[in-house]
RNA sequence: GGCGCUGUAGCCAAGUGGUAAGGCAGAGGUUUGCAAAACCUCCACCACCGGUUCGAGUCCGGUCAGCGCCUCCA
């Protein structure tokens, strides 16, 4: 706990335990958490690339935590449940499916186990008997707090102490608590909350924090290596998390890992704020690649800004990465037998580079750099003339390797022409055909007209030393 | 008010005290029927003012600007 970058050992070595704080699932995913699940799905495919067997456990909240402190407020999925008519289980479901297709449209490794709250009430229970037996929690008007006065430590993830913080508006609705900043373990479930539960003290639901510190104990064990989240959960998510996990006499996560918020115009794309874009909104628009690329191509802690000029450039230079793989392969078909002792040592440098970089707190960025250089260097070679097999075949895994199993991008090949039917593919030829055929008569008029629709449709034309290709 | 972060080229974005990675955009060139792609070349008074140091984008102090958390938020 020393709010600084910190060289990592593993509790038990050759193994890494990763809990992820995941989504509540009472509407769309927005790109905040797509950038989440991102920085933290290479940080993962790092460990794995290093030889290290990760156990990724990230939980779904699927109970319907309140809007605010008060014991009238509506809690968000009852609300969307009103709203849409649903059962509040199914909004949770349908939310937490369409979670899944996102994640998985963005290449994002499935988690080792994937706990939902309201699969583990009785965890949850289980804990805060034990707090309440330790002196740190009590039950007030069927509801259960944590006693913030009884730990000393709370507040030392965040850097805060608790005298120095504003109260403002809580004071308004401290209710039951002792303290204005105690926070709720359970909640009594009168004024007919939906989903609930029967418990010691009565018919209730859990408190927000508190299946995070069950679930990852349950699943990871006393101390486990990384807890992760969204730099904005910091306060007070991650540090109630520690208060009950450590008061009820548990060792918690030995490191934390917070990702930086996503801007768009400087300020916070937030559900609260509606400057959000959804993920689906986003992907119907762009190559999941490219939002891939995108997010890798800025460090995970740094605040990332958003706008069309940055999906922009991040389709162009994605395009530049994959279209120097796609040469590779290409080239591979006729290569000459043999290597190129000065390629391969270039080849060997940027992908030390790169390695480098992601062992210095996962510096994507300069990994993508080392990426650009290794496409450069191939680039170069292969327009200078043939360059051998062993040494395309390293640079195509190199490829393979970093930028895909890593990095995550890639997928499918990287190819943007996959869901082109055989249709579209059997009309290209023939119009590509009919091109070469005004072109070899000197028709130029005739071909650029045909390159010029189809530039209008999206479609690019290139001629190339073995004949037209084409893209979108 | 408390805690914390950021300010690097037109845009995005790295940067361990030793004369500023990378990408996008832009300019010139090679190639091309013309393009596209690719290749070659070019493109930074590191917000401002002091200080420490042989040497500071990097450390310290201050100023200005912006942002986040302290209430649900990835």
């Amino acid at each position: 706990m020393q709010r600084q970058k910190v060289p990592f050992t593993p509790t038990t070595p050759g193994h890494v335990g990763m809990y992820l704080c995941g989504p509540t699932v009472y509407s769309d995913a927005h790109l905040g958490h797509a950038r989440k699940e991102v920085a933290f799905d290479v940080i993962r495919r790092a460990f794995m690339h290093f030889g290290y067997a990760v156990r990724y456990v990230a939980n779904i909240t699927d109970v319907g935590h309140l809007q605010d402190d008060s014991d009238d407020g509506e809690d968000k999925i009852a609300k969307r449940a009103a709203l849409e008519r649903l059962e509040p289980m199914e909004v949770a479901d349908k939310y937490f499916w369409s979670f899944m297709d996102d994640m998985a449209a963005l290449n994002i490794l499935r988690p080792s186990i994937n706990p939902r709250a309201t699969g583990h009430i009785t965890e949850q229970i289980a804990l805060i008997e034990e707090l309440i037996e330790r002196g740190h929690a009590y039950e007030s008007g069927g509801s259960v707090y944590f006693d913030v006065r009884s730990w000393p430590d709370y507040g030392k993830l965040s850097g805060r102490k608790l005298d120095d913080q504003e109260e403002g508006t809580r004071e308004a609705v401290r209710g039951d608590k002792h303290d204005a900043r105690d926070f709720a373990l359970w909640k009594n479930a009168e004024g007919g909350h939906l989903m609930r539960w029967p418990s010691p003290w009565g018919i209730g639901f859990p408190g927000w924090h508190i299946e995070c510190s069950a679930m990852s104990l349950k699943y990871l064990g006393e101390g486990f290596d990384i807890h992760g989240g969204g730099l904005d959960l910091e306060f007070p998510h991650h540090e109630a998390e520690i208060a009950q996990a450590e008061a009820a006499g548990h060792a918690f996560a030995r490191y934390w890992m917070h990702n930086n918020m996503l801007t768009i115009g400087g300020e916070k794309m937030s559900k609260s704020k509606g400057n959000f874009t959804t993920i689906a909104d986003v992907l119907s628009r762009h190559d999941p690649m490219v939002v891939r690329f995108l997010l890798v191509s800025s460090h995970y802690r740094s605040i990332t800004e958003f706008s069309d000029a940055a999906f922009e450039s991040a389709k162009n230079g994605y395009r530049r990465l994959s279209e120097s793989l796609h040469e590779i392969e290409r080239r591979l078909s006729d290569a000459p037998d043999g290597e190129d002792a000065t390629l391969d040592r270039k080849i060997e440098t940027h992908v030390q580079a790169f390695e480098a970089a992601m062992r210095d707190d996962f510096n994507t960025p300069k990994a993508v750099a080392a990426l650009f250089g290794l496409s450069g260097d191939m680039n170069s070679a292969l327009a200078a003339g043939k360059v051998g097999r062993a040494t395309l075949e390293r640079a195509r895994d190199a490829f393979h390797t970093l930028g895909g199993d890593v990095l995550g991008l890639f997928a499918g090949g990287g190819a943007a022409q996959e869901d082109n039917s055989e249709v579209v593919g059997t009309l290209m030829q023939l119009v590509l055909k009919a091109r070469q055929n005004y072109r070899l008569n000197k028709q130029y008029a005739e071909s650029d007209e045909l390159r010029d629709t189809l530039a209008q449709v999206g479609v690019t034309v290139e001629d190339t030393k073995d004949g037209p290709r084409w893209r979108r």
